[in-house]
DNA sequence: AGACTATTCAAATGGTCAATAGAGAGTTTA
DNA sequence: TAAACTCTCTATTGACCATTTGAATAGTCT
């Protein structure tokens, strides 16, 4: 076969971004990296690595052109490289999701009460939201909601949300979004907020979806 | 961090999905079977693998579920297990091809000429298809024909091709598709129709792209 | 039983990962 | 300007994992 030494330099430049793919905590940095732009050092402190370790996995990432970074001052942002990696890492997660049994396991696991959660769908949303029917929260870190958020959201990180309560409607519904469908501060915001008497669901998926999906966001204070 | 250890196993299990596509070799062989069932006999001829190699290679695909697998008498036939597989294969490989210079590199070498070969789209396929103006080849292997082909294309392997040249028309367009875009057999067809007189293009992508974009597709014998 | 296909095993090789120490690069302080 | 400091990257090490090969084993059909 004529052609056997270019089958082999494609899939093999092909299998470099595979490899990139191929580790866990890889994968839960550009799921951190899903939510905007990080230094090493904020990457290293979520997912518990050492600095360096972050550091090199980020090499990684970069050598298969999947982040690129700029150095601000003496730190260096990591971002991820284009909209259509954020669209490899959700399809790869969601068909884990779908078809390998270990992941739903632990999914199911963790997220046992998430039935009695009732999850808003993305078209809901923004018909209720516009219509003033609901209140949404990002109970994301307020850094994050800074880089980007959902348009008419507002920022209530899972840590002020006992002290603010008091900001918040009890003739509206309260939705709370995060990270992802599978981040646990809107589950936790929800619980928090019916034990104080709200009603309150949280959004099925989470901020990067809602970017996939074309959907209206903001960036900076709200 | 309450939730560090769910968060450690989830992405650890996606990570299985990762490191099944973390290799040339299986990269490969999941692109094969985007064409259809094989055996192990055949990937490995193909792939140029010896079939030990080969059968573990797959082994890990299908711990990942990415691939299923029956016994056929004294054979066993593997097949994708999901089109979302196929779905994550090709967002896998597009991406590469955009972002990965290594990637556009290599298939620019191969493939430099392939502007001049008038690469079709598939809308306009099916409308040249229909209205009668245009000839579909399916240059691969009479095998991955009968698995499943273009609907109202002809099946003309490219060993067959010089031999059956009578059988062709001169008044209508003929255009040759085979496996993807980074496949030569359609390259191989046009070039070869042209120099026998015949106004040839290639098809831009794929059998495999055709059965994602859901357009009509048809099993077994012309 | 014999032929054929696929899987498993064992061994050799080469690569990946995490941890540590230390080197660069850029900023602030003395 | 130099020194101290912060943040990031690199080099090295040892443990572990991935890949390939050839031989042995298992399963299926005739």
């Amino acid at each position: 076969m004529v052609n056997r030494e270019f089958k082999d330099r494609l899939y093999g430049h092909l299998a470099t971004v595979g490899q990139a793919l191929a580790n866990g905590h890889r994968l839960e940095l550009i799921d951190l990296l899903a939510q905007g732009e990080r230094t090493v050092d904020e990457l290293a402190g979520e997912a518990r690595l050492s600095v360096a370790n972050a550091s090199q996995h980020l090499q990684v990432l970069h050598r298969a052109h999947l982040v690129s970074r700029r150095r601000d001052g003496v730190q260096v942002r990591y971002r991820l490289a284009d909209p259509s990696v954020m669209r490899l890492w959700v399809r790869l997660r969601d068909l884990a999701a779908e078809r390998v049994p270990d992941v739903a396991q632990v999914v199911a696991e963790e997220f046992e009460l998430s039935d009695e959660l009732d999850a808003v769908e993305h078209v809901e949303i923004e018909r209720q939201l516009s219509a003033g029917n609901m209140l949404l929260l990002d109970v994301r870190p307020r850094q994050e909601y800074l880089a980007g958020h959902v348009a008419g959201s507002i920022s209530m990180p899972l840590e002020e949300l006992e002290g603010r309560l008091a900001e918040l409607p009890r003739e509206r519904e309260i939705v709370a979004y995060c990270r992802g469908p599978y981040c646990s501060f809107a589950n936790e915001a929800v619980r928090r907020l019916r034990a104080a008497g709200f009603r309150a669901r949280r959004m099925a998926l989470g901020y990067p979806e809602w970017t996939l999906a074309a959907r209206p966001v903001r960036t900076g204070a709200a």
